[in-house]
Order: structure tokens, then sequence, then C-alpha cells
DNA sequence: TGCAAAATAGAACGATCGTTCGATTTATCA
DNA sequence: TGATAAATCGAACGATCGTTCTATTTTGCA
């Protein structure tokens, strides 16, 4: 959650972008989105200079090995991540219409934007069996990602808008389950009804946490 | 769900197997075990003749090419899956208790057998943007699991446990997204409460969906 | 047992990978 | 503007990839 302010400092140190910076930020944009297509194992130096029109050594130089690029394609998802889901989401009112601001834009992160393909999602998979820095920075934000859901639940609890007891942990489990099977449906069996679905679904889980409103009719039963 | 008995004729014509089959056989488990752990993109020949302690050729002529080599692991999980999680849940009763069944065996498959990692799940990711053959036979086998599962559920529609306006799909959907939930947890994060919120998950899913039973106390709100 | 067929090994291919190094161009600031 | 540093290039490296050949060993059957 903090990381965009290293990245801020390093790229807008003076008031404009040395060239070298420009040039690196450039790359990352390029890197990003051939990262959403072959993930950050098939992310390859040579595919980044052709896509960016530079030399491998080029391109290289701007961050020293390979691990360290896939190291900052992770932050740099990240800060777009955080900036157009958890910022914007947190301009909703606390409790239960920031959390659903902040599914709804996860929904459209994961499925809908175009070259999208989640980094947290391909990367969880490719990585859960190969320990080492990138596994590292991959699992921290996801982590940080996860608690800051955590908070928007137990806001909402304190609001009243979800019982007491609420588990956070739990209710964030099965909304992260949503999320993997709405990239799943979407993504790789081309499913049409994906998005109605997962919609119907967070529906389904939020029933089992939501303060019953006497004011309105009892949650629907089937 | 038909692929075994292809691989069964191949591999016992006459009564004994023939050399090559045998050591081909003993690939595909080698195969197996190794694309657990680095995905099928991750699958190289060179790896796997040095599991095998074989020359790269030797492996290679079994098989006529990498792909064909990738498809033949899918179809070889997919047997195994289909034996371990299918049959053999199958034996349960109709209706719910099979459809427990199922999940129950679904969730060993995917957390707790060492070795594990689905290749239906990592494999989705690693072709969700890949067109081709080993993306096709991949999304046919999880087709047809998901099919197999959406007759479960309807069995246990038209045995009485679980409600006539049960929408099979809608169902299918968020129990597969605890799965992958699952699968993210235990295998990236390594979290340990995951077989608990699992479980708990598929109650909450469950309920849902069940015919409220007026012998027993409704089903608990919370 | 001997012969044909099947199975395996070994070497080599072109391609691509990440990385290194020295030369060269480009940008920055006194 | 000119000197200095930063940025970029081009070529080459060893390694590994999938694949193709040919030679050799092993197997199965008459």
């Amino acid at each position: 959650m903090t990381a965009e302010i290293d990245i801020a400092e390093r790229t807008q140190r003076r008031s404009a972008l040395h060239k070298g910076q420009q040039t690196r930020a450039a790359i990352l944009e390029a890197a990003l989105g051939l990262a959403a297509h072959v993930g950050l194992e098939g992310l390859s130096i040579g595919a980044l200079a052709e896509v960016t029109r530079m030399s491998k050594s080029g391109v290289f130089a701007h961050f020293g090995s390979r691990e360290e690029l896939q190291i900052s394609v992770i932050h740099e998802y990240h800060a777009k991540f955080e900036e157009e889901v958890f910022h914007a989401a947190m301009r909703e009112p606390r409790g239960l219409p920031r959390l659903r601001a902040l599914f709804e834009r996860w929904v459209k992160r994961v499925s809908v934007e175009l070259d999208s393909g989640c980094i947290y999602i391909s990367g969880a998979v490719e990585f859960d069996d190969r320990p080492g820095p990138v596994r590292d920075a991959l699992a921290s934000m996801v982590v940080a990602w996860h608690g800051a859901l955590e908070r928007a639940i137990q806001i909402a609890v304190a609001e009243g808008h979800l019982v007491v007891d609420t588990d956070a942990m739990q209710m964030l489990f099965e909304l992260h389950g949503l999320i993997l099977a709405l990239h799943h449906d979407a993504r790789f069996l081309r499913l049409p009804g994906a998005l109605d679905r997962v919609q119907r679904a967070f529906e389904h889980v939020l029933s089992h946490y939501v303060t019953p409103s006497p004011l309105r009719a009892p949650a629907r039963r089937r």
C-alpha cells in the first residue's frame, strides 16, 4: 500500500522526468500489456525489446536482471490496481456501499477491461511452487490487497451493515473465490454469462453477512 | 469422460504391455509430477529425460512433439482425476450425499495430496490467451468435469434434496470459486486455515439451494 | 535361435533465452 | 557551448529449448 510513494519519488525527482525514467516507464507499460497475455514467466526481454523498438541490452540496462524486471512489473501493476480499484472505491461512503464498489471494480479489473488478465491471479498460479523474490513480491501485494478488503469488511461491521460476528477472512475467502471463478469462466472458457453470475453470487455471499433490515422484507429465502 | 477407453485399449493390447507403452506410461507418470510443479508450459523434454534417466530423443519419440506430450499429460491427468474423484464419488447414493462426496474429493485433489497442484487450474491460467490444440484439450476436459458436476446437481434436484428452481450452472460457478480460492490460499499464500474455510463456505453455498427440511430446525440464519 | 521391428541413444541443427561488454550516441548541466 | 555523465546499441557468450537425423541396442515373434 505504500509502494507508490517510492515509485513517485524516484520517477518525479526534480520536476520533470529524466530521459531514463521516461523510457523505463514506457518499457514497464509495454511489459504490463505483454505480461497480461503471456504471464510473468512468459515475459521475455527479447519480446519486450521488439515491442518497444529497442535493443535487448537497452531494455535490460533499465532493470539489471529479468527478476528485477518481473518485480518492477508487479509493483507497477499494484500501483495501477490500487488507483483504479482501491482509491476509486474509497470515495464511496464507508460500509456496505464501499464494499460493493470495491468488489465491482475488482470484477471489472479482472474481466472486462481490454488487455486484461490479472497478474495477481496468473502470478499466483505460476509462482505457487517457486520460492524467491518474485513470489515474495507478488504475495506481499496480494496480502496487502486482501488486508484492504478485510478492513473494508470490518468497517461495514462497525457501521452496522454486516452482522457483528462476521468472520472477515471467511467472507473474503468467499468473495475471492467469485473473482477467481469469474476469471476462469470469462477468460479461459469464454462463457458469456459469467458477469451476471458473479453478481448473483455476490448477493448470495452477502446474504450470509448482512444485518437483517427490519424495515424491508426479510432477505429472500428460496 | 471416454478418454480412458482409448488409453486402456492402446496400453493393454494383447494381454501384457509392450515395452514401448510401458515406458510411455512411466514417462507420463513423471511428466504428471513435473507438470504439477512447473505447469504445462514449464514442462520440458530435457528435464523429463533427466528425471526418467532417458535421452531427450528417447522421450521425444514417444510423443512426436511437445504439444502432443502436453495433450497426453492432460489426458492422463483427466483419467486419474476421473477415477479418484468422479468414479469414487459416484458410489455414494444419488443426490446430496453424492454431491458432497464429489466436492470433498475435489477439495482433496486440489489441496491435500502431495505433489498436487491441479493441472486444470494452472492450465486454465496458462492457456487462457493461447488458442490451439492444448488449450482445446484442456478446455474439453474441464467442460466434461463441469458437465458431470452439473448432472450431479440436477440429480440432487430430482431427488428433492435441492429446490426445484436451482440454477445448476450458478451453483457450479459458486462451488468452483471455492475450489479456486482454496487452491490460491493453500498453495500460493500457504494459509493454514484454508481447508476449514472451504468447508464452511461449502455449507454457505449449499444453504441457498437445499430444500428446507420441515423435520429438522430450519436452516440456521445469522 | 535368428531375424525383422521397435525402442533408445547420441550428436547436431537453428532458435531463443538472460546476460556481459565495449563502443557509440544522446542528454544534462556548469 | 563543451565537457561529463547517462542512455542506448550491437555483437557475442553459454545454456537450453524442440526437433531431426542416423546409429545402435533391445525386444518380440516365427
